[in-house]
DNA sequence: GTTGTCGTTGTAAGCCCTTACATTGACGCA
DNA sequence: TGCGTCAATGTAAGGGCTTACAACGACAAC
C-alpha cells in the first residue's frame, strides 16, 4: 500500500537518463564514465539522496566488505588495544568489523562464527590456535579466508600474525633466574584450550630446565582474568611452606592483583618476593612498584592482521604467518631473590 | 567455467522433493510445516550442508539482523565493558554488532555512521548527544532506528538509555563539600563535544554555588583519556599558588593517574589532597587508596540499549528513554581536608 | 455423494544491484 | 567516402531468498 521507498539505482538512472549500468559505473568505476556523464549522474545521485542497498550489492558482489572478530572478551584491555587497532586498519581500508565474544567457551564459539559467517563476514579474525574443528571445517566448506593472532606458530595449520608467546616467557624466566632465583611459581589464566596460557607455561618451564631446576615441581594456579583474582592467587601460592621468591604471572592483570595482595599482606615487592608480568598494558606503568612484564605489540599486531586479511580479500595475496617481537619490560617488580 | 558452488535453497528444494518456499518456511517458521516434512528438509539441509547466502536474504528481508555502535574507542575500560555487554545481549537476541570507533572525531564520526548504514546495519547505538546534525539527517532519511547511551537526558530530541552525568556528579560534589572543602579543582577529558564531560563538570559547579562558592573560580584542566596524563594533570593543578583540597576527575583513568602524581609529590591522599573518580572501573577497587568514585551501571546499560533496539526493531515497541542510577561509592581517597 | 473448510504446499513475482556482452557513435586513416 | 577502432553506454541476465496468493487435498458436515 502505502511505500516511502527509498530511491533505487533505476529511479536514478531515469532521473538522469541513462542506464542503470552507467549510474552503478558511475559509483564503483568512475574512471570509466566521461566526466560529463559522472556528473549529471552524481548530481541525480545526490539531489534523490541515493544509497544503494546493501543487500542487493552483496548478493551481486558476494561481497559485504566486513570482516568478522571473534575475541574471548572485550573487557580485557589486551585485547580491547588489538582490537581498536585492528578496527582503525580496517576503516582505513574501507572495510568495517562485526565483534563476536566467546567468553573462553568452545561451544559459543562455534556458535559465534558460524553467525558471524551467516552475517556475511568476508572473512574472519581468531585468537589462538585451539579450537573446536568444526570451526575450522565451517570455514573451510564456506571458504572463509581467517587469520589467527595472539600467537605465532609455524608448525600451526593456519597462518598467524603474532607473537611466540612461549619464547617471550623463557626470554623473561632466564632473566630471573640470572638474578638467581630458585624458588618460582607461576598463576596463570585457566590453561583449558587456551594455547597462549600453555605456551607461555611451557617457556618458564624451559628455562627452569635450562637452569637445572625440576619444572614439575613449580607450583601452578589458575584464575580467570581479574585484578581480584590476582590478589587471591598471590594469596594461595604464597601460603605454602616454602613460599616462592618471584611469581610469575600469565598476564598484567593477575599480576597487579599480586602486587596489590603483596601489599595486603605486607610483604615487600621485590624485597620479599618478585612478580612478573606479561603483555604491558598501561596499567603496568603506574603500579607501585613498577611493574617487570614482557612488552606485547598488539597494536601493531592488529594492524598487520587487518592489512593481511584485505590485501588477501582484495588482491588475492595469501595470508602468510607473521612474527612479531616482544620485549623484556624490567622494572622495579623484579629485583635479588631475600637473603 | 568451474564452480564450486555452494548449494541454495533450491538445491535442497529439488533434492527434497518440494518447493522453495516450504524449505524457507522450515528454516525461517518450522511452526508452520508439517513435522515429517520438516525432518526431510532439514536432513537435506544438512546433508548438502546448506546455509543462507546472506546477500540474497538481506535482500529480500530487508533486514540484516546487525546493530551497529560507533564509539569513542574500544580501549577505554569504560566504554569496552558496556559493549561487551551490549554485545553479549544482542547474541541472546539473535543480532551481530558492527563496531566503529570514531576517536572523539566529529567528521570521523560521521563517516562511521555513513559506512555502517551503507554496511546494512537495522540500527544504531551512539554514545552522548552531541554530534554532527548530519548524522540525524541520515538516519532521519534512510528511517534507521538509533539510540543514545552513557547519558540520560529527557530533554534531549532522542531517546536515550544511561544516567544523568550532571546530577551523579552533584551528589558527589555535595558529599565532598559537607566534609568541609572549599579548595576544588576539576580534571576532565576534552569538554568540546562531550555532553557527558560538561554535564559532570555543572554537576560539580551546580553543588559549589548551592554551597556558597564561586563556581567561577574553580581550576579546570582538560586531558584526553590515559593514567600518564591523570598524573600530569595532577601536577597542573598542584604547582598553583592556592592547591586544591580536593580534586574531581571526570573519569577513573584521569583519577587513578592523580592518585599516582600524588605520590610522585610526595603527597599524602588523602592528608593533603583528596581524589575522586566517576565511573568506578575495576582499576579503582585496587589501587591505593582505595578511590572515592561514581558507580555507573555499564553493563545493566549495555543490556537495556540492547533489549530496547531489539524490541524496537522485532516488535516495532517504541524507542523510550530509560534513566539507570548511579551510586557514590565512598573509599579511602577522600577524607576531609587538611588542616 | 456433495460441498465447504482449513491446513499444507507450490508457484512465481519481486527485491536491487553488477557485469558480460552488444550496441552505438566519433574519429582517424586510407 | 568508407571502414576499422575504440571508448562510452545500453541491454538484460542473473544472483538466492521471501512471501502473497493459488492450488490442493483431507476431512467433516449435511
Amino acid at each position: 500500500m502505502m511505500k516511502a521507498q527509498s530511491p533505487t539505482l533505476n529511479d536514478v538512472a531515469m532521473q538522469a537518463g541513462v542506464s542503470t549500468a552507467t549510474v552503478s559505473r558511475c559509483l564503483n568505476e568512475p574512471e570509466k564514465v566521461t566526466a560529463k556523464t559522472r556528473e549529471k549522474v552524481m548530481a541525480t545521485v545526490t539531489a534523490l539522496g541515493y544509497s544503494p542497498n546493501f543487500g542487493a550489492r552483496a548478493m551481486a558482489t558476494q561481497r559485504t566488505n566486513t570482516i568478522g572478530a571473534v575475541i574471548p572478551t572485550m573487557e580485557n584491555a589486551i585485547f580491547a588495544r588489538g582490537l581498536q587497532a585492528f578496527q582503525e586498519e580496517l576503516w582505513r581500508l574501507g572495510f568495517n568489523l562485526m565483534v563476536a565474544s566467546s567468553s573462553y567457551q568452545r561451544e559459543l564459539e562455534v556458535a559465534q562464527v558460524r553467525s558471524l559467517v551467516a552475517r556475511g563476514a568476508d572473512a574472519l579474525l581468531l585468537i589462538g590456535h585451539i579450537r573446536d574443528p568444526q570451526i575450522y571445517a565451517l570455514l573451510d566448506a564456506q571458504q572463509i579466508p581467517s587469520l589467527v593472532t595472539w600467537t605465532y606458530d609455524p608448525s600451526a595449520a593456519r597462518p598467524s600474525v603474532g607473537f611466540d608467546n612461549c619464547a617471550a616467557m623463557r626470554d623473561m624466566a632466564r632473566k630471573v633466574l640470572e638474578l638467581g632465583h630458585q624458588r618460582l611459581a607461576m598463576m596463570t589464566a585457566p590453561l583449558a584450550r587456551n594455547d597462549r596460557a600453555q605456551a607461555r607455561l611451557l617457556g618458564l618451564k624451559d628455562a627452569m630446565v635450562e637452569f637445572g631446576l625440576n619444572s614439575d615441581a613449580l607450583p601452578i594456579v589458575e584464575y580467570p582474568y581479574g585484578i581480584e583474582n590476582g590478589a587471591i592467587g598471590f594469596a594461595a601460592l604464597m601460603q605454602g611452606s616454602t613460599k616462592p621468591t618471584a611469581i610469575f604471572c600469565g598476564n598484567d592483570v593477575l599480576a597487579v592483583g599480586a602486587l596489590r595482595g603483596a601489599r595486603d599482606m605486607g610483604l615487600n615487592v621485590p624485597g620479599d618476593v618478585s612478580i612478573i608480568g606479561f603483555d604491558d598494558i598501561e596499567l603496568s606503568q603506574v603500579t607501585y612498584p613498577l611493574l617487570t612484564t614482557v612488552h606485547v605489540p598488539h597494536r601493531d599486531m592488529g594492524q598487520r592482521a587487518a592489512r593481511a586479511l584485505v590485501r588477501h580479500l582484495n588482491d588475492d595475496a595469501p595470508l602468510e604467518s607473521q612474527e612479531l617481537h616482544t620485549e623484556l619490560r624490567l622494572r622495579a617488580s623484579l629485583g635479588p631473590p631475600p637473603r
